[in-house]
RNA sequence: GGUGAAGUGGGUGAGUGGCUGAAACCACCGGUUUGCUAAACCGGCGUACUUGGAAACAGGUACCGCGGGUUCGAAUCCCGCCUUCACCGCCA
């Protein structure tokens, strides 16, 4: 969440993203109306000292007192601070509630975006900012999708995952199940050679954790949640690894910390349809390699350039077409400053696939999570946090099929042959 | 799941109602000394909010796992919760 004291400083800075994110000029009220309440806060905040300082004085006088066995003068002074109470409660009561006020306001509040963030309202209105330069691939008229391919050399059994579980947790089996491992370890060893420090972090977090993030209370209907422990089942590895910095003051050179990990994400995904459904297109449990960074404020713009030229060179490696997006205004995520899509050409389907997403959070992240790091002269600051799909699996896989199918088989790009062991899967 | 013990600052750890935002030691930072290193000595060393200030800084309040309560006054007493450790049970 942003931070009072940079609303108050850029009004209407904070306002104009708002309007970049489309939120009606009603919506965008909430900034005044936040403004106004946290002034109700901070003048209760002084009135509550100064009586406090007043009473806790009278308390150590009472002590001296009885300590000098004044004991009438002492029982007025009680009966003074006795009266105090009642002020003291409710102004206590006035504070926690504009605190409570202001801090649901925070949190309807979305990250301001950055400069270059585009106007729009969907993902039609992002802005290409690399596209695929050669021809996109042409498959012959027999061409299949990947659920069909899927079945044909026997690689996911989405219907015995639909038994086993329901829909949307497909099977991998046979040279199916190797793809997926070879894969992960593809990208884990890619990250790793990057500088990424490998985790395997849980894979639920409780309430705070989904809270430091952003997935609550924003997107409390993506994730699984267990109501008997109260926990929730992870819907991206970037919950559990950014939660490793919550509360947590780091040295400035500590900085950047840089981590990756493999896990299955979880996602509800309740409201999905249609073609966008099939196969492995949108399922409720996928695997996914998620790199995260938590930089200085002055390099993280820099980082964000540096994660994207990661996901770029695994597609190139993966010898996938794949174009880059700057997602507008409207299809930025809350949490987000500014967010680049990657895209792959999925041949069969004859459409583009969102398979990476990656952000600078700048200090949205990190307030939430009270993520800090000391400078040179000892003083704190918020840190920037970063994250990207590097990279997510289920739809690469889609992708790796339909695109390189041939007569009798699909072929496995070279980068991946030691991983998975075989050229062909036939 | 059962029983018992414990949660204090970066760490160890003292503190059972006012003189404790918190001893002491270690770590860390600055200084003196020093051929270098080490040692010794001196000083500093939490976070949040808030008031004043351009700032340095100064004042106030809160915080001793978390939340409530008792009291003129709570790290200290009471209640609830969480976590950790030990032993038992179960178990990959």
């Amino acid at each position: 969440m942003l931070q009072t004291s940079f609303i108050r400083e850029k009004k209407q800075e904070v306002e104009d993203g708002l309007r970049k994110r489309n939120y009606s000029e009603e919506e965008i009220g909430i900034v005044s109306e936040l403004l106004s309440i946290d002034d109700v806060r901070k003048q209760t905040q002084t009135e509550l000292d100064s009586l406090r300082h007043e009473s806790k004085q009278l308390a150590s006088q009472i002590g001296e007192m009885y300590k000098q066995g004044n004991k009438d003068e002492a029982n007025g002074l009680r009966e003074k601070v006795g009266q105090m109470k009642e002020t003291l409660k409710s102004l206590e009561g006035r504070l926690h509630a504009s605190e409570e006020q202001v801090q649901a306001l925070l949190f309807k509040l979305p990250n301001n975006p950055h400069l270059s963030v585009g106007t729009g309202f969907s993902d039609a209105d992002n802005e290409v900012v690399e596209d695929w330069a050669g021809d996109l691939p042409v498959l012959p008229e027999s061409a299949m999708p990947h659920w069909e391919l899927a079945k044909k050399y026997n690689l996911i059994d989405f219907d015995l995952g639909s038994k086993i579980t329901g829909s949307g947790f497909p099977l991998y089996r046979s040279s199916g199940a190797k793809l997926q491992r070879g894969l992960i370890n593809f990208f884990l060893d890619e990250a790793a050679a990057a500088g990424y420090e490998e985790i395997i972090p849980p894979l639920l977090v409780n309430e705070a954790s989904a809270k430091g993030t952003g997935q609550l209370p924003d997107k409390e209907g993506l994730m699984y949640y267990i109501e008997k422990e109260d926990f929730y089942l992870i819907p991206t590895a970037e919950v559990p690894i950014t939660n490793i910095f919550r509360d947590v003051i780091l040295d400035q050179s500590q900085l950047p910390a840089k981590l990756c990990g493999h896990t299955p994400c979880f996602r509800r995904e309740a409201g999905a349809y249609g073609k966008d459904v099939r196969g492995l297109n949108r399922v409720h449990q996928f695997d996914k390699i998620e790199i995260v960074q938590v930089t200085h404020p002055d390099n993280s713009y820099k980082v964000l350039d540096e994660m994207v030229a990661h996901v770029a060179a695994l597609l190139q490696k993966l010898e996938l077409p794949y174009r880059v997006m700057r997602l507008c205004g409207g299809d930025l995520g809350f949490a987000s400053a500014l967010t680049y899509d990657f895209e792959v050409y999925s041949a069969a389907q004859k459409r583009w696939l969102e398979v990476s997403s990656v952000s600078n959070f700048e200090t949205f992240q990190s307030n939430r999570l009270k993520l800090r790091y000391r400078d040179k002269d000892r003083k704190i600051h918020l840190a920037h946090t970063l994250n990207g799909s590097a990279l997510a699996l289920a739809r690469i896989v889609a992708a790796l099929l339909e695109n390189n199918q041939v007569e009798d088989g699909i072929q496995i790009p070279s980068a991946l042959r030691p991983y998975v062991g075989m050229e062909k899967i036939s």
